[in-house]
DNA sequence: TTTTGAGTTGTTCGA
DNA sequence: GTCGAACAACTCAAA
């Protein structure tokens, strides 16, 4: 009986997995193997969140596996290792895996596939990195035409069915995961691709109809939650994009169109900056545009700090922060603004910020994080121009108007009235102490003006641009 | 090769 | 209260 591998990495799903299906053509028996990677699990960006995440979906992944005759098969140490010494164990004559953009997972695969028979699919993407260049063969640095350019390549093909019956593969050793203890206390994600799906298929029966306008509304789920299925493969790019072109032919009407497109452009996005990081993977250690590298970031361990547990004395910010820190999860709108604040109003090198957001996110993904991050300092590709410094007061009003996610988040803040939620540093003394939130006692005062911190940092960028 | 048009997500100021 | 201009030129993509 011949057998392969189906080394699994950030593909955790059965269905429309072109590694798994090219593994069943090639051969009887087909190993699914996940390889536990010391070097990620304890690299400085890693999280325990994201990985108790990653395991509940393994081990959903499993129990798909079992009620098709088949089981998965764990290993903890150096991949190329762990693959030698499986390949031998089992006779397989070859592995099948999905390609990955990041530096770290291309050295290894270049490195082990020197060595052992190693096939690579697309799947990350629904167009793979390397199709997507410009007619001169070199790749598109701006998303407008990136964006034109994976329009025009043609229809991916439809999403492939799971595979229904595994012949069994031979008794393996196998290590159980651990339980982790999630640092969470509501945990909003449960991992797994049926929970993927379903979550898909409420969000294109209805909220992806208004998603051009509910996406901002930090109080609203606008968004469709699904991030942290995309970034571990519980739910692939390509079944997305044909959720959203089915969800294209049923809307009724422009706005509706409108949302499903808007939608459709943020797998783009998501694809745009897998697409760079493939081809300029230096971004993960240095900004994107040269000119920007030398910038003055302040050290301000303090503002770091106060920042990242949520006590700036700025609501949005802190609700934000503390929505991340308790949930794992943060909502588009806030990561934007949340980070001008820490790389405008602070000063504070983003990529602090950025190994923050990694360090948390069940989503984190190194390169949508490093894209949004490269974005927000004005350092990136297409980057947001050096004098757009996001208002924490005016973005709070505008997209949590009645106060809903900051008096969630922000329990301090819950009890004091509409009119000063925003900017609790103006209460008057007698309101502080009517409503029991004395400033810079119960929640604190802000860390810095933004007006002052806004001129500061207008000053910087306009030096950095100029002295070069 | 040169030219031309265009470029995610904002804020402030002054009329 | 609303609206347009300024913010700053610069780089990229494509004709």
């Amino acid at each position: 009986m011949r057998s392969v591998i189906w080394w699994i990495r950030r593909d955790l799903r059965l269905s429309d997995n072109q590694a798994l299906t090219a593994a069943l053509g090639a051969a009887d028996v087909v190993i699914p193997v996940y390889i536990l990677d010391p070097k990620l699990l304890t690299s400085p960006t890693a999280s325990q969140n994201r990985i108790g995440f990653m395991f509940d979906g393994l081990r959903m992944l499993d129990s798909d596996l079992r009620q098709r005759g088949s089981s998965l098969v764990v290993r903890k140490g150096d991949p190329f290792e762990m693959l030698h010494h499986l390949c031998r164990e089992t006779e397989a004559v070859h592995i099948f895996a999905e390609a990955d953009v990041s530096p770290y997972a291309r050295q290894r695969d270049g490195r082990i596939s020197r060595e052992l028979p190693l096939t690579l699919t697309p799947g990350v993407t629904v167009h793979p990195p390397e199709t997507l260049l410009k007619p001169d063969g070199t790749p598109y640095t701006v998303f407008t035409p990136f964006s034109r350019k994976w329009h025009s390549l043609s229809t991916p093909g439809r999403p492939l069915p799971a595979p229904k019956k595994f012949s069994s593969p031979p008794q393996l050793a196998s290590l159980d995961l651990p339980d982790l203890p999630k640092s969470t206390s509501m945990s909003f994600f449960l991992g797994g691709e049926v929970e993927a799906q379903k979550r898909l298929d409420a969000f294109i029966d209805s909220n992806i109809y208004a998603y051009t306008d509910a996406r901002n509304r930090v109080d609203l789920d606008g968004t469709s939650g699904l991030s942290p299925y995309l970034r571990f493969g519980m739910l692939s790019a390509r079944q997305a994009t044909w959720a959203a072109r089915e969800a294209g032919a049923r809307a009724q009407d422009p706005a509706s169109r409108q949302g499903v497109e808007t939608w459709l452009n943020e797998l783009i996005w998501r694809e745009f900056y897998a697409t760079i990081l493939y081809h300029f993977p230096e971004v993960l250690h240095t900004a994107f545009r040269p000119k920007l590298r030398i910038i003055r970031w302040h050290e301000d361990n303090d503002g770091f700090i106060a920042w990242s547990e949520g006590r700036t004395g700025y609501p949005i910010v802190d609700a934000a922060m503390c929505q991340l820190n308790a949930s794992g999860w943060m909502h588009n709108r806030v990561r934007m603004i949340t980070a001008s604040f820490l790389v405008k109003d602070l000063l504070i090198d983003w990529r602090r910020g950025e190994r923050y957001f990694m360090q948390h996110l069940l989503d984190g993904d190194p390169a949508s994080n490093n894209g949004g991050w490269q974005w927000t300092a004005g350092m990136g590709t297409d980057a947001a121009p050096y004098f757009r410094i996001f208002n924490p007061v005016l973005q709070g009003k505008k997209f949590d108007p009645h106060e809903a996610f900051i008096r969630r988040w922000v329990p301090e803040l819950s009890s004091i009235p509409d009119d000063y939620i925003h900017t609790p540093w103006a209460m008057p003394d007698d309101v502080q102490y009517q409503t029991g939130c004395r400033i810079g006692k119960n929640y604190p005062a802000p860390i810095v003006d933004h007006a002052t911190a806004r001129q500061y940092a207008l000053v910087e960028y306009r030096r950095g641009k100029n002295e070069q």
